[in-house]
Order: structure tokens, then C-alpha cells, then sequence
DNA sequence: TATCTGACAGATACAACGTACACATTGGCG
DNA sequence: CGCCAATGTGTACGTTGTATCTGTCAGATA
């Protein structure tokens, strides 16, 4: 029976950690293997590839395999199966965020971070799939480290400091989310501008409106004029975020 | 060829638009069909329980076909494919959100619709899956629509009322989904409170904060004292949020 | 009332997916 | 030079979404 062999396994609680442990381990361990055509980045880098061109349904194991050239199987050696790989993949996104912003006061880091945050998600729009936000791996992690030494300094105690963070990242990543989604139904449509967008969504919001249940909605199609310009809607409710923490805890 | 009859079908966009319109006009269609033993009310309502009881892998068309006694295609009679399903799936859960409350200005009005959206993403938490915060159906419109009633009369034009209920409602939906995330770790892994949690999340933990990356995060490990307290991080931010709406708009 | 008809549900089938398992191969260490 | 653990391959199975064909029922029509 080799035991030490499986990374896989719906084992109990104690396997099942030490899998997903030495997931992170195996991939900073520089190169101990013998045959090294395959790493962790490598997958990764492969992955994150497919899925920006053709969304994350493409990545399946066998075309994974494909583009790196080896069996449908043998990405298996390195990821427990294809949760760990989309655990892989975000985490390698995540690796490629700035994060080393001068800081020129918190509010100023904590733009910046949200900017940068928005700009990953938009280059990567499937990461929003994946329905987690800040899990544990290294580079995810090292998002709330980077928001942490922004704020540190200032008197909040650390619940207050965390409160703060996930204020601005929940914003970030709900907002984003939203505009991601309506991205998708673009792409997917082939509509390339926001009138086309309108022309090819207007039988079903014509009969949405024609129900009388949504005159606010209404006016708002009616009234609104920045309704194609996502980056003003982003950064409007970014600074009302930020002008809410320096009303709410006077920093 | 009966052209007619096809709901489905990935032909150009005019054709779609029809087939997306008439899911929901099938839905309002009281009881136009001879045999009515299938609706689409009756199909909602089992995946959805299928969903809160076991998540949303266990929605298969053709689990869902055994829960509602029919054969595994009968469905596809009311919904295109499972994409339609799970539409029909968030926007009968939307459907329970109560939206009725009195207005006691629009601060009260907008912490209140927080706060529900929040309970119903708790009580059906694979909804955050879905990725799509609020899509074109009828009752995930009546979100917005509750959120610019409540808005109105502060002299805010149509685009400032529209960022401030994204900025609202991204940050409950970001802010949740990460609450979810957590409680999906803790489920599947059959923790029980946050003491077990760390417990389990130890090895792992242990491991990130050896790498010496993140000092901050560390601090807050040991520091923090409302870890177990979601409902405290989740008010706090969301008051952060209101609070920025007055200073940054002055309402 | 007998019949017609179109909407409804059932049955069968298929390609693609994730992945378990057993086997072949590699290359540094003794 | 030969060993052996680490690495990649081949094959196969169960499950999924869904296209398509066939039967069947309720209510309008004559």
C-alpha cells in the first residue's frame, strides 16, 4: 500500500489538509524532480491562458494536456484534481498584481490596490467565477498583507483594520463582478458598443418595462448618460467607499 | 420544418432574444397548456430546494427530473438549457426577498435591503455561483428599482443614484460571497465553529505564516477578537458604506 | 358527441467531461 | 552499471448536458 503517494483523496479532515498544504509546498520547491518537463507554473501559466481566451469552460484535463503536449493524465501528479487547479490558476493571477505602490497615505494605497484589483479581474473576468475571494494561498494572501501595512499606524485596532479591508476588497469584488457579467453577455452576443448592446437587449427590456413594475428603472434609461462609462461608475463608488472609512472611523 | 417550436438553439442573436424574452413570458402565462403537471414555478422551486440542500452540483437535469417525478428531458420544454435553469433558479429566489419595508428615509431603506440581500445569499448560497449580480429578470430588477424609490427626491441625477446603489449592493454582494466562501470551507469540511476551524485551517496557516510574507496578517491573527462575529464585520462595512454615500453626495 | 391537433412528456442515444488505475519510462544516486 | 522513486502514458468507467424521435393527452371544432 503506498500511502504517501495520493495528494488526492475525500479522505478525512487530516489528508485532506496535508494535500492541499503541499500544494504550495511543491510549487516553491525549485526543482528536486528528475524529470522536470512539467511544474506548477507551467499548469498554471497554460490554464490561465485558455481560460482568458476562451473562457473557463474551455480549460478542461484533456485540453490542458493538449497545450502542454503530455497525456490527458498527467497533470495529476501535481494538482489533486481541477478545484486545486482553478486554485492554481487564481493564485498565479494573483502573483502578477503590482502591489508594490509607494503609499503616499492609506487612502491613496487603498485606490490604488482597487484599481489594480479591478484591472486584474478584467484582464481574467472568469476569476469571478471561481466564487472565492481572498482564500488562502500565498499571493491571494498577500492582499490583505499589502491593505494591512497601508493602514497600519493610523489607530485601528486589528478587527477595525480587517472591517476596512474587506469594505473596500467587497466592494471591489461585487462591483467588478457586475461589470464582468454584463462584459460576458456582451462577448457572447458579439455586441461591440454599449448601443448595440442596448439594441440587442431591448425585446426583453421592453417587455420588463411594459409590466409598470420598474418605473425608477425606467427613468434611469431614460436620464442616465455615463451608462457606458464603466471606469466613472468604478471609481465613484470606490471614493464614496473611501470617504465612508475616513467618516466612519476619522482616519 | 417546424420552425416555431424551438426555444433553444445557438443561432444568431435575433433568434436568442426571443427564446431569453419567452422564458419569462412563460412565466407569466397563467395555465395556457393542456397538460400542466410541468411549470416553470414547480421547476424552480425543486431545483432550488435540491440547491439549498445539497449545492449547486447536485442540480442535474436529471436529479431534478426524478424530484419532480418526470422524465429527464421534460424540462427542457420550460427552460433552453441549464444556463435558463439556473436564471429561473436566482430569479425564483429573488422572488422571496421581501421588498416591502416601510422607508424610513433612504438610509434606513438602504441598510434594509442590505441586510435581506445578505440573508437571502446566506439562506441559498449557491446563488453567488452564479456570478451575475443582477441580471435582466424580473424580480432581480426589482432590486434596483426598491434601492432608486428609495433614492429619489434628494436631487441626485440618475447616474449618482445608480452609483450609489452599485456601490451598496457591490459591496454586500462582494462582501458576502467571501462570507460564503467561508462557510463552504467549513461545511464541506464538517467544521463546526471558528475554534474548529482554525484548528483544521492550522497546518496550512502555519505553513503561510512561515514564509515570513505576511507580518500584518499575522498580527491580525492573534490581535483580532470578532473573528467568529460576521454579522458585526458585515454591518460595520456596510455603515462604512452609508456613511460615505452622505459625505461623499451630502444626503 | 366524435374527432382532430398541437402542446406535452418519455425513451433512446451520443459526445465530452473528470478521474481511478495499472503500466512504462526517466534519470540521479549508490 | 543498475536500482528505485518520481514522473508521464494508456485505457476505461461513470456521469453529465442535450439532440432527436416517438407516444400521448386535453380541449377546440365539427
Amino acid at each position: 500500500m503506498p500511502a504517501q503517494q495520493a495528494p488526492a483523496g475525500g479522505t478525512p479532515a487530516g489528508a485532506d489538509d496535508k494535500a492541499q498544504a503541499s500544494l504550495w509546498e511543491r510549487l516553491a520547491r525549485p526543482a528536486p524532480a528528475p524529470r522536470t518537463t512539467l511544474t506548477p507554473q507551467r499548469i498554471a501559466e497554460a490554464a490561465v491562458a485558455i481560460a482568458d481566451a476562451e473562457g473557463l469552460d474551455a480549460v478542461t484535463m484533456r485540453r490542458l494536456a493538449g497545450e502542454l503536449g503530455v497525456a490527458p493524465m498527467a497533470a495529476y501528479r501535481y494538482v489533486s484534481g481541477k478545484d486545486e487547479l482553478i486554485e492554481l490558476m487564481v493564485d498565479f493571477v494573483y502573483g502578477q498584481l503590482p502591489l508594490d505602490t509607494p503609499a503616499d497615505g492609506w487612502r491613496d494605497a487603498m485606490r490604488s490596490l482597487a484599481v489594480h484589483l479591478r484591472a486584474m479581474t478584467l484582464a481574467h473576468p472568469w476569476t469571478v467565477r471561481t466564487a472565492t475571494p481572498f482564500s488562502l494561498t500565498p499571493n491571494q494572501l498577500a492582499v490583505p498583507e499589502r491593505a494591512f501595512a497601508a493602514l497600519a499606524g493610523h489607530g485601528l485596532d486589528a478587527d477595525t483594520t480587517m472591517a476596512v479591508f474587506r469594505a473596500v476588497s467587497g466592494y471591489v469584488h461585487g462591483s467588478v463582478a457586475a461589470e464582468v457579467a454584463l462584459e460576458n453577455l456582451r462577448r457572447e452576443h458579439g455586441w461591440s458598443d454599449g448601443d448595440q448592446t442596448r439594441a440587442g437587449l431591448a425585446p426583453r427590456m421592453t417587455w420588463l418595462m411594459n409590466t409598470g413594475r420598474y418605473p425608477g428603472y425606467e427613468r434611469y434609461l431614460y436620464e442616465a448618460t455615463r451608462k457606458d462609462d464603466p471606469d466613472w461608475q468604478f471609481e465613484t463608488g470606490l471614493d464614496c467607499v473611501l470617504d465612508g472609512i475616513t467618516a466612519h472611523f476619522g482616519i
